[in-house]
DNA sequence: TTCAATAGTGAGTAGTCACTCATTTAGCGC
DNA sequence: GCGCTAAATGAGTGACTACTCACTATTGAA
C-alpha cells in the first residue's frame, strides 16, 4: 500500500503555504481555474488542457508551477483545511478555550455554529472539492480527519467534561455529547446547503441556529412546566 | 443544460429493475466488479478495461449489456435507492405509520435508527458509490433527494405534528424537529463509519442508539431533578 | 437438423490524457 | 542594442480512454 502519509503529502503543502501573495499572476490564475473546474466537474473529469484554457495559459506553464495534476489538487485543498481548523488550532488554543469555558455551553455552541456556517457559505466551492476528493484520496481524508476533527475533539471533550462537573451538562459520556454537538452542526449545514434549501428559508439562519441549540440543550420531548 | 431528468434517467432504471435474477452470469459479474472498482477508486478512475478484467469478461461484453459506462453506474446505484426508501414508500406507508403512531416517539426513533444503521452497514460499498457520484451527477443527486428525502419528509412531519398536539413533543416547527431527527441519525452513521471508528466502539451499537435517542428527546443540558 | 436469436469475443478506432522538451519570449543590468 | 537568465510556450509523445463491429459460440424452439 505504502500510502504517502501526511508528512509527504498534504502537511508539506500546508507548511509551504505561507506565501499566498508570492505567487505569480499565472500561478494564481491556474489555481482559480482549477477551483472552478474541479468544483463543477470533479478532479478526474477536468483535464489539464481545460485548466490551461480556462486560466489563459499554455498547458506547459501548468507543469512549470505544479509538478503534477494532483499537486494542483493539494494546492487547492490545503488552504481550506487550514482555515477550517483555524480558530481551534492556532497557537493559543488553550487561552481561547479558557475564555470560552466561562461562557454558558449554549452560547459556545451558538457561536461555534454561526462561525462555521459563515465559513462554509463563503468557501462553498473549495469545500465541495475537499469533500469530493476525500472519498478517493486517503491523504486528503486522513488530513481532513486529523486537522478538522481529532484536533478539535480532545479540546472540546475536556470542555464538555468540565461543564458536566459544573452541572451545566448532563452526566453523559463526553464523546457522545461531542457527537451530538457535531451532528447538529452537520445537519444544519447539510439541510441549508443541500437537502432542504426551500423549507430552511422559512426561518433566518440565526433563528435556525437558535432552534438547533435549543434542541441540543433541551431535546424535543415535552415536559410539564 | 437540458438535464436528463429523472424520467429518462434513474427512475427508468428503477422500473426496469424487476428482474435481478433474469441476468446472465456474466452480467452479474460485471455488476459485481463495477461495484468493487467504483467503490475503491471512483467511477471516473475505473476504466471499462479494468472492469472487464475484474469480471473475467471481454470488454465488448460489457457494452452488450450496458450501452455506456454511465449505464453501469445507474444500474449499480438504482437498487440501493429502492432499498433505502423501501420501508417508507412501500404500498402501505399509511398503514405502517398508523401503527407506528401509537408508539412513543422515542421508540419510533430508536427503531428507525437501528433499522437504517443495519441497512447502511450491509450496503456500505454501494452507498459509498451513491454518495460519491451524487456530487457530480445531477440525476443521481435529485433522485436521492426525491426518493430518500422528500418521500419521507411529509409523512414524518405529519407524525411529528400529531405528537406535538398529543403533548409528547415540544411545540417546535415540525421541519426543525425533522431536521433534528435526521441530523442525529446522520451523525450516528458518520461517526460509526468514518470519523471516529475507535471511540465509537466504547459502546455497543445499541447503547449508542439509546444515547442518541435520549439526547434527541431530553437534550444535553442539566436540569434539577 | 435447421434456423434464428441471443451472448460473447477481442482486435481495432478515434480521440483524450498527463506530461515533456526544444524553442521562443520577456525582463533587466549594462 | 547586447547578453544572460528565467518564464512561458505549444507541438509532440506514448499510454490509455470508451466504445464499435465483424465474427464465433450457445441456446432452444420448430
Amino acid at each position: 500500500m505504502n500510502k504517502p502519509s501526511l508528512e509527504e503529502g498534504l502537511l508539506q503543502f500546508v507548511e509551504e503555504l505561507k506565501d499566498e501573495s508570492e505567487m505569480t499572476e499565472k500561478q494564481r490564475s491556474i489555481l482559480r481555474a482549477s477551483i472552478k473546474l474541479f468544483a463543477e466537474k470533479g478532479f478526474h473529469a477536468s483535464s489539464t488542457a481545460e485548466i490551461a484554457k480556462e486560466a489563459g495559459v499554455a498547458e506547459g506553464t501548468i507543469f512549470r508551477h505544479y509538478k503534477s495534476k494532483k499537486d494542483i489538487l493539494l494546492a487547492v485543498v490545503a488552504p481550506v483545511l487550514v482555515k477550517f481548523a483555524g480558530p481551534f488550532i492556532l497557537k493559543d488554543v488553550r487561552e481561547i478555550f479558557r475564555e470560552q469555558a466561562k461562557k454558558p455551553f449554549a452560547q459556545i455552541a451558538q457561536e461555534l455554529y454561526s462561525n462555521r456556517l459563515d465559513l462554509i457559505v463563503s468557501n462553498e466551492r473549495t469545500i465541495r472539492i475537499l469533500l469530493q476528493e476525500a472519498f478517493f484520496h486517503d491523504e486528503i481524508r486522513e488530513a481532513l480527519i486529523a486537522t478538522v476533527f481529532s484536533e478539535i475533539k480532545d479540546t472540546v471533550q475536556k470542555l464538555i467534561e468540565a461543564k458536566i462537573i459544573a452541572k451545566e451538562l448532563r452526566p453523559l459520556p463526553s464523546e457522545v455529547v461531542f457527537r451530538a454537538l457535531l451532528s447538529s452542526m452537520l445537519g444544519l449545514i447539510l439541510f441549508r446547503q443541500v437537502l432542504d434549501k426551500d423549507d430552511f428559508q422559512k426561518h433566518s439562519d440565526e433563528e435556525q441556529i437558535d432552534f438547533t441549540v435549543d434542541i441540543l440543550m433541551n431535546g424535543i420531548g415535552y415536559r410539564e412546566p
